[in-house]
DNA sequence: GACGGTTATGTCCGAGAAAACATAACGACT
DNA sequence: AGTCGTTATGTTTTCTCGGACATAACCGTC
């Protein structure tokens, strides 16, 4: 069986930062908007907001700029701290893949093949985007 | 700030497989019981059974071999393959804290450094057994 | 044969988290 | 001045996971 996905969730004393926090982040930086973000990864918006606040509060420089009113309403983009937060922990990810490879198929390589019978699941089911 | 705890969750499939079940499985070689196990991490008989059984059903040979009646009412042991997937599972996360350092750091350094102000919280509050 | 500690399994209930809903403020643009 | 999409923030409802209980079966030991 191999390996589907991999979460890993980092704690600085009370900050947890984790797969969401991060997919948040990436979902700001391409869509320029926290609303937008939120909208793309199924999270309500109050959620991707509190999210991006408890980021800004826990950094010593925000991670993420917001403006209101204006143009189109206003909008939200990616600090060069939050840039740079976001490719340190992908790269980490990354790197935990690559060195630790081996380990990784050692676990896969004892499960059950077909994996745990699971009666008639209706297929395809997405991921739930958390 | 300083990196406190990680979480690495590995999904294979469908079975999810982190730091609640691998503490699990450690306990468990050191106590000799699934009960014993329960009690010294704060969780329930129920929860840390049911743990066992969703991992013994997802892998192809048990990682548990449990007994009831006998001597003392009976008692629990890691398998061959319970000591390896865990001792993987381990590595990986040494691993990973050992190969990721810079880019655990850098996130770290960008923290604010006496951590989000959090009005007077009761000092030295062990942390939460999951 | 009763005892005791454990495995095994089901049901019910509550806390905490997330979603849903509701509102206000903002400001460039028309 | 009015519009529009977004940020910002509060309140209420819903849902899910885990804890709390309850019970049975098992089997060396005394």
């Amino acid at each position: 069986m191999e390996l589907t996905r991999a979460r890993l969730r980092l704690y600085y004393g009370t900050l947890p930062f984790g797969p969401g926090k991060a997919d948040l982040l990436e979902a700001i930086r391409d869509s320029g908007s926290i609303s937008a973000a939120g909208r793309s990864m199924g999270m309500s918006y109050k959620r991707a907001w509190s999210l991006v606040e408890e980021m800004n509060a826990a950094f010593a420089e925000p991670l993420v700029a917001s403006a209101r009113g204006g143009a189109h309403g206003g909008g939200a983009r990616l600090t060069r701290a939050g840039e740079e937060v976001l490719s340190a922990y992908r790269t980490i990810l990354v790197k935990l893949i690559d060195h630790c490879a081996p380990e990784i198929a050692a676990i896969g390589a004892r499960l059950r093949p077909g994996g745990v019978a699971e009666p008639d699941r209706p297929p395809a089911d997405a991921d739930t985007p958390q």
